[in-house]
Parts: structure tokens; C-alpha cells; sequence
DNA sequence: GCAAGGTC
């Protein structure tokens, strides 16, 4: 018998030391293999995997999309291998003398399967090890401590619902994906992907493109008045009972609204015939899942992608819960007091947590998810100081905190006034609110609070008739999605889940089948919504998924094997290709006639063929003419941000405009010919002489503007002479009337019209890059390199790499095991981007 | 180089 260590499998690091200072006492040290953190006390290791450390693939030779039919895809094996070499070679390491292994993944069904490939993985170096599996939800003394005395086994039949997904999953996707792409003779980065994921996801938004494409805007009108009681005016609507006796506010006729109009126009008195008071209570909202937290991160500016980046980093650094759930019940151990408590001494939170712990009994909120995988999300009792973050970190976590405030706050009340006057014969009503209990709106502000003002009048009194309006207004199309409201019907539909939807999105995004935001499809979109539609229905809907969850079930419950319904599904899928394969050709010049749509500005001005938005070698977005190299005709454009056509057009050059992306920083370009037009037309302004040529040809110094739109300062002889000095891309370049002494050249001013920006004084161009170049040899600092921000430059230093050159030099395994959460990978990644 | 699912 081996009297090796005890092993302690978590799904994630993070798990790992939790879990090894609760069942250690908080006696665990944290030592370093093979890169990998393991914590260790008394007999027992605990590591923390990286969520799947193996993945699945069809072999090598199935790589090459030209060699291999996708068809073949289908029926071809599939393996599984190491995707995280260092993890994967530690656990080997750690079983190998191991006397007993217990696996804690997470409490969920992904969560048994890595639980599984951890087994597997152990049982390749150690076959007699007995292996035991623990379940709890949350990592908490009494969970952690009563699943170890109660330890279970591996549910090998959960396991196997989920590797069916995976397998289902890879055939599918990557079989359909081949086709589409080969169709369409997209094979580098653009190759056209679809998924059981982002199928159904694209289709919503296509969909709701079509309807608003579909919409025809009706005309309709609403009337208002001005009510007057003593010296306080309120607005009231007019309205009607409509055939089916409900009250309606839209006129739909414009003689009918023009003649209601000349009726309320003549009243100068209504008559309050009704008054109805109510008092409704406003409950505090449920705990956060991952889902509700992005919405309410969305309603205050941020993506959904920059939402949970943001919560990650919150989490990793102990601020608060884990941001993957779909819990939105609390588990019993959590004790708000004692949470209150820790935010009681706090600056900004101090006096609410105070006010929420006079409560005489706190019974937090709860939503209808009560999950096992985590616990909703949650600030923890360790708090930032405001300076240990940025602000956008700081903004999320004070949400979070607030929310959990308000789960453990009052209701609020709202006392709702609703009065109907009658004007001349016409109906005309006012709904006024207040808040008379704020309740959790004083401390989660997050949520509209405003009230309406309507005064208190009585039946049968007479109000002043002071203003009246006539407003015509059409109906609108429905609204596009926007991302948090993506997810969230995302999570009704049940597709994806809480730790993917938000990066499906993305990828929509990045497979240039969305733009802009909220998203809108490409035509690309839409022609690979229509090919499914037709061929493979299956693939952009939700039916999919509700199958396979189906499925699963069945295999759970073992009233199915891994075997049956993988078999099933590839079934499917040879039907879906019988028709596919057929119209194959037709599919892929649909595609390719979209795909050129999407980048097609306009016709070009020198031949009869297309002007596109091309990519340079160097990645920088251009305008050529599609006839090239016949045509050599092409028109700049900003070097910032990626270009989107818009539907406007030019109507000097008919061509489109078009909008440059670029986060915060999206601008319009507009017109792309007007814009090269007024390029030209700007003549190089001259401000001296050349340093380098001027005394001997006689070369001047001169303000230009290039093609591409950037700016500098340049000699007239070029390219005879190349000297040069930049210039920044935004701003107007004003030159002053003052003069740098040294130089000999006039000062440099830099305003920003279209911003609030304050004037930059540049100085004497050349002063200006000398300074700028002495900044640069700071390139040595470590913040320099792309990845690298202050806290890993700290922990850099902590290592005893001071600078650029140096990490340059270190070896990148050994850096890494010096530095916690850092791989070898990520090491050979801040060199290669260092140079 | 394909998917979706973990995690960083």
C-alpha cells in the first residue's frame, strides 16, 4: 500500500486554496509544480485544474479542409488530448504515488466531466488509486467540511451527457462549418462558421431584422392637454374606449384626431369625473446571477464582454463571489449581518450598511433559480480601497455591492394617482406616482425612481384647461437587440450557457457576422441564415439544443447511452448533408455574393467594377477597385477603427458613407472620395527650412497631410529628402505666431473643435520629438509591453525583472514558477510582443 | 484553421 499523499482535484485554482485553508485550518502552503500552484498540508495536496485540461479533436490527418470532404467529418474518430500540458503533467505527477484522489469540481453536469478527465488522467499513471468525488455549491466551512466526511462517487453517466454534447457539438459545428467556408472559398481568418450556440443566437437577430425591415410605419395621433388646479398644471392624454371597450390613446384617423382637436382646442374647463388612489409595493430585486448582473452592468454603460472581464478581475482578487452562476438564492450560510458588518467602517458604503443592519429581521430576496454550480454573485467581506481600482472596476463593483444591499432592503411603496376629467365631451386622464416609502431605492439607485407629479383633486371639481397639443407620431419597428437583452433571451431559449453566452456574442462579432451596437447582421449574416435555414434548419434552432438537453437526461438516468444518441445525431447530420451537398455551388455564391455586398462602397469612378474595402498587409483598411490590377484606383482611409458601410450615400459620388468602429473613439468618415477630395485641396503649409537640406538645396519644411489622413511635418524635396516630424492624428494643427529660438520654426497649437478637450501647446515641432523620443527610451519599462499593467509589472519586479530587457533574457519556465498565475506561455508572449 | 464548454 502506497503511503502517498491524499490528492484534492478542484476545477479551478482559486477552488483549490479555498478549499485547502478550510479543510487545513488555514494551514496550507502553496507550493509551485510544474508551474502549477498546489497547496499542501499534513498528508494531503489540493490542485485546482483550469475548467477542461483535455479537449476533444478529429485527429491530424483530418486537418487539411481541402484534403478532407466534411462530409467525412461525420463518421471520423475523435480524440482527446492534453490542451494544458503543465496542469495535466503536474496532476500526473501528484497521482502517481497518490493513496487516495477525491475530485471537487464544481456541482454541475460540466463539472462531473472534468471530474471524469481528471480521473482518467490519474488513472494513466496510477491504476489502483481509489478515487472519491465530493459535491457542494458553495465553498463555505460547513458545505466543504460535511461533503469530505460524506465523500461519494463519480457519476460516470452525468459525465457521459456531457461528452455526447461535446462530440454532438465538434461533428456538427465543424462538418457544417467546412462546408459553408469551402463553398464559399473562405478558408484563411474569414473562414463562415455555424454552431448548435451562435446558430440560433444569429438567427434572433436576422429575424428581428426582417421584421423591421418588413415594417410599414403607421401614421397615428395623440392629443394632450395641460390641467390646472390652484397654480399646479399637470399634462393628461386624451383617450377613447375602442371597439372592444379598452381604453385607447393612438387616433388612427387624421380627420377624427384633427377634429378631437378642435373640440379640446374650445374647452377651457374639465371636469374631474374619476380619482382612483392605490398604493403598490415595489420588492427589492433578487440576488445577481450572471445573467441579471450583465444586464444591470449593460443599463449603466458596459458591454457584456467588459462586464464580466471586469467581475473576473473582482473575483480574482477576493472582492467578490464568483461571476459565473445562475443561482439567485442565497445559500444558508450566508449571514448578511456579518456581511453588513464588513462594510459598515467604509467610506462610501458605511452609512447604508449601517442603516440596513437597525433592520429588526433581514430576510434577503430570492429569485426562481436555485442552483448548485455557485452562489449568486455577491461582494465578499473583503474590501477594496477605491484606489486599488480603476474606475470602471470601482462603478461594477459598487453595483454589486448596492445589489446586494438591496436584496436585504425594504420594499418600497409608491402611491399611483390616476384621475379622468372630461373636457368638452372628451376623456382626458392623468396617472401621476410617488414614492412615498423609498425603501431599497435609497440604496441601489440603479432602477428609474422617478415620479410623476399629478395634484390631489376631487370628483367633480373643475380644473383649468391651459394648454393643449396635438402630436403626430408613426408606429416604430420593433427594437434590435441589444447585447444584455441577447443573453438574456438567450438564457430563456436555453442555448448556451451562463459562462458562454456573453462570448458567443463576440464571436458573432468577430466572424463579421454583427456590427455596431446594439448589433445589426451583415448581409454575410443573413445569407448564412437563409443557406441554414434551407439545408440544415436544424443548426439555427433552438430545437437543437432542446434535444440534446433531452438527451442528456436520457443518458443521465442511463436510460440512454453516449453511444445511442451520438449515433442518432450523426444520422441526422449524413441527412442534412444528402441536401446540402447537391446545392452546394448555389450555396456558396450566395454566400460569396453577400460577402462582397458587405464590403462593396459603391461603382468605381475609373472603370465598370466595384469599389471594396480592402486590407492591407500591414492590416490597415483601404478602398480598391475590384477590377485590380486592371484598376488601380483606390481611396484612403482613417487608420483608426474598422470600417462599417452605412446605408446613407454620397450624392455628389453615389458611393457610401462610412462610419470608422473603434470603441469609444467610433467616428464618421463619411464620403471616402469627398474626404481624399478634400485632402488635395489642402496645400502644404510651409513654416521653415529644412534642418537637414535646407542651407545646402534650399529644402523647406511644410505642413502635409497624407492620403491616409495622418499628418506631419516633411521636407518640400521629398522623397529626396526624407526628413520628418510627426504630428498627432487628432486635433487641428493651428501654427502660432510665436517662434521657437532654437529652431527657427513657429510654435504648434493643437485644438479640438468637436471636443471639450482642452488646447495642447505643442511647441516647436522639432523640441517636441526630441522630448517625445526621450519618453520612448523608457520603452524599457515593463508597462510598455502589451499584457503588462502595473500589478504585473510589481510582481515582475517581485521576481527580479526590473525591465524590458530583461524579461527579454529570462528563461520563460522558470519566471513562471516565480510568479503566481503566470504560465510559460504568457512569459514567451510579453517577449515576443516586447520586440 | 472548425463547436461549445470549462477557466485566465
Amino acid at each position: 500500500m502506497s503511503k502517498g499523499p491524499e490528492l484534492i482535484i478542484t476545477e479551478k485554482d482559486n477552488a483549490a486554496r479555498r478549499i485547502a485553508d478550510i479543510l487545513s485550518g488555514e494551514s496550507a502552503e502553496a507550493e509551485r509544480v510544474n508551474g502549477v500552484n498546489v497547496y499542501k498540508w499534513g498528508g494531503k495536496r489540493c490542485i485546482g485544474l483550469s475548467g477542461h485540461v483535455v479537449g476533444v479533436d478529429f485527429p491530424p490527418e483530418y486537418n487539411d479542409w481541402r484534403d478532407v470532404e466534411p462530409v467525412e467529418l461525420i463518421g471520423a474518430p475523435i480524440d482527446k488530448h492534453p490542451t494544458q500540458e503543465n496542469i495535466v503533467a503536474a496532476l500526473r505527477r501528484l497521482s502517481r504515488n497518490a493513496r487516495r484522489v477525491v475530485i471537487a469540481t464544481d456541482y454541475d453536469r460540466e463539472g462531473e466531466l472534468i471530474g471524469k478527465e481528471a480521473y482518467e488522467l490519474v488513472r494513466e499513471v496510477n491504476d489502483s488509486v481509489p478515487v472519491d468525488r465530493v459535491r457542494f455549491s458553495s465553498i463555505t466551512d460547513r458545505e466543504v467540511t460535511e461533503a469530505f466526511e460524506n465523500p461519494d462517487e463519480l457519476d460516470f453517466d452525468l459525465a457521459a451527457a456531457g461528452e455526447a454534447r461535446q462530440i454532438i457539438d465538434l461533428v456538427w459545428g465543424a462538418a457544417l462549418t467546412r462546408f459553408l467556408s469551402l463553398s464559399a472559398r473562405q478558408l484563411g481568418d474569414d473562414f463562415i462558421s455555424v454552431g448548435r450556440v451562435q446558430g440560433p443566437t444569429l438567427k434572433l437577430i436576422v429575424d428581428r431584422e426582417r421584421e423591421i425591415d418588413a415594417f410599414d410605419p403607421e401614421d397615428y395621433w395623440e392629443l394632450f392637454a395641460d390641467l390646472q388646479k390652484d397654480a399646479e398644471s399637470f399634462e393628461a392624454q386624451y383617450f377613447y374606449l375602442d371597439e372592444d371597450g379598452n381604453e385607447a390613446e393612438r387616433v388612427w384617423d387624421g380627420d377624427d384626431a384633427e377634429k378631437a382637436y378642435e373640440t379640446l382646442r374650445g374647452a377651457e374647463a374639465a371636469t374631474v369625473t374619476s380619482v382612483r388612489r392605490r398604493t403598490r409595493t415595489d420588492d427589492p430585486p433578487a440576488p445577481f446571477n450572471t445573467t441579471q448582473f450583465i444586464r444591470a452592468a449593460g443599463s449603466i454603460g458596459y458591454s457584456a464582454q467588459r462586464a464580466m472581464s471586469i467581475a473576473e478581475d473582482l473575483y480574482t482578487a477576493g472582492y467578490m463571489t464568483y461571476p459565473r452562476t445562475d443561482n439567485t438564492v442565497y445559500p444558508e450560510d450566508l449571514d448578511p449581518r456579518e456581511l453588513l458588518d464588513a462594510f459598515t467602517a467604509n467610506r462610501t458604503f458605511g452609512d447604508d450598511a449601517q442603516s440596513l443592519l437597525e433592520r429588526e429581521e433581514i430576510e434577503p430576496t430570492a429569485g426562481d433559480n436555485k442552483t448548485t454550480d455557485h452562489p449568486p454573485i455577491h461582494p465578499t467581506g473583503e474590501l477594496p480601497s477605491r484606489a486599488d481600482l480603476t474606475e470602471d472596476e470601482w462603478e461594477v463593483y459598487e453595483l454589486v455591492v448596492r445589489r446586494f444591499f438591496a436584496t436585504v432592503a425594504e420594499s418600497a411603496e409608491w402611491e399611483h394617482l390616476r384621475v379622468v376629467a372630461d373636457a368638452a365631451g372628451l376623456s382626458l386622464k392623468a396617472n401621476g406616482k410617488r414614492l412615498v416609502k423609498e425603501g431599497y431605492h435609497a440604496v441601489y439607485p440603479y432602477f428609474n425612481s422617478s415620479e410623476s407629479f399629478v395634484p390631489d383633486v376631487e370628483e367633480g371639481e373643475e380644473l383649468a384647461v391651459t394648454d393643449t397639443e396635438m402630436e403626430a407620431k408613426q408606429t416604430q419597428p420593433p427594437r434590435r437587440y441589444g447585447q444584455s437583452r441577447l443573453i438574456e433571451t438567450m438564457e430563456q431559449m436555453g442555448i448556451g450557457t451562463k459562462a458562454t453566452r456573453h462570448d458567443v456574442i463576440q464571436k458573432l462579432y468577430d466572424r463579421n457576422y454583427i456590427e455596431s451596437d446594439p448589433p445589426r447582421p451583415t448581409r454575410l449574416a443573413r445569407a448564412v441564415v437563409e443557406a441554414s435555414e434551407e439545408f440544415a434548419e436544424l443548426i439555427v434552432s433552438e430545437e437543437m439544443t432542446a434535444q440534446l438537453e433531452a438527451d442528456m437526461q436520457a443518458i443521465t438516468r442511463g436510460e440512454a447511452t453516449l453511444d445511442d444518441v451520438t449515433e442518432e445525431s450523426r444520422e441526422m447530420l449524413e441527412d442534412v448533408f444528402e441536401g446540402l451537398m447537391e446545392s452546394g455551388e448555389e450555396v456558396g455564391k450566395h454566400l460569396q455574393k453577400s460577402l462582397k455586398a458587405d464590403k462593396t462602397v459603391g461603382q468605381c469612378p475609373e472603370s465598370d467594377h466595384d469599389l471594396v474595402i480592402r486590407k492591407s498587409r500591414r492590416g490597415s483598411y483601404f478602398i480598391g477597385c475590384d477590377g485590380y490590377p486592371d484598376c488601380t484606383y483606390t481611396l484612403p482611409l482613417p487608420s483608426t477603427g474598422k470600417p462599417l458601410i452605412l446605408e446613407e450615400s454620397c450624392e455628389e459620388h453615389d458611393l457610401s458613407h462610412v462610419k470608422m468602429l473603434a470603441g469609444r473613439k467610433t467616428f464618421v468618415h463619411g464620403c471616402p472620395l469627398c474626404k481624399a477630395e478634400e485632402a488635395d485641396e489642402e496645400e502644404d503649409l510651409v513654416i521653415g527650412a529644412c534642418p537637414e537640406c535646407g542651407e545646402e538645396h534650399g529644402g523647406e519644411l511644410a505642413i502635409k497631410r497624407l492620403r491616409s489622413g495622418s499628418r506631419l511635418v516633411g521636407c518640400t524635396r521629398y522623397p529626396d529628402c526624407d526628413y520628418s516630424l510627426p504630428l498627432p492624428r487628432r486635433g487641428d494643427i493651428e501654427v502660432t505666431d510665436e517662434d521657437c529660438e532654437e529652431h527657427d520654426l513657429p510654435k504648434i497649437r493643437i485644438t479640438y473643435e468637436d471636443s471639450d478637450r482642452e488646447p495642447w501647446d505643442l511647441g516647436c515641432p522639432i523640441c517636441n520629438y526630441r522630448e517625445y523620443q526621450a519618453e520612448q527610451v523608457d520603452g524599457s519599462q515593463l508597462e510598455s509591453v502589451t499584457g503588462i499593467g502595473e500589478k504585473t509589472a510589481e510582481k515582475l519586479k517581485a521576481a527580479g525583472v526590473e525591465d524590458v530587457p530583461s524579461l527579454k533574457e529570462a528563461e520563460p519556465d522558470a519566471l513562471a514558477d516565480l510568479m503566481d498565475g503566470v504560465g510559460p506561455d504568457t512569459v514567451r508572449k510579453w517577449q515576443t510582443s516586447a520586440d
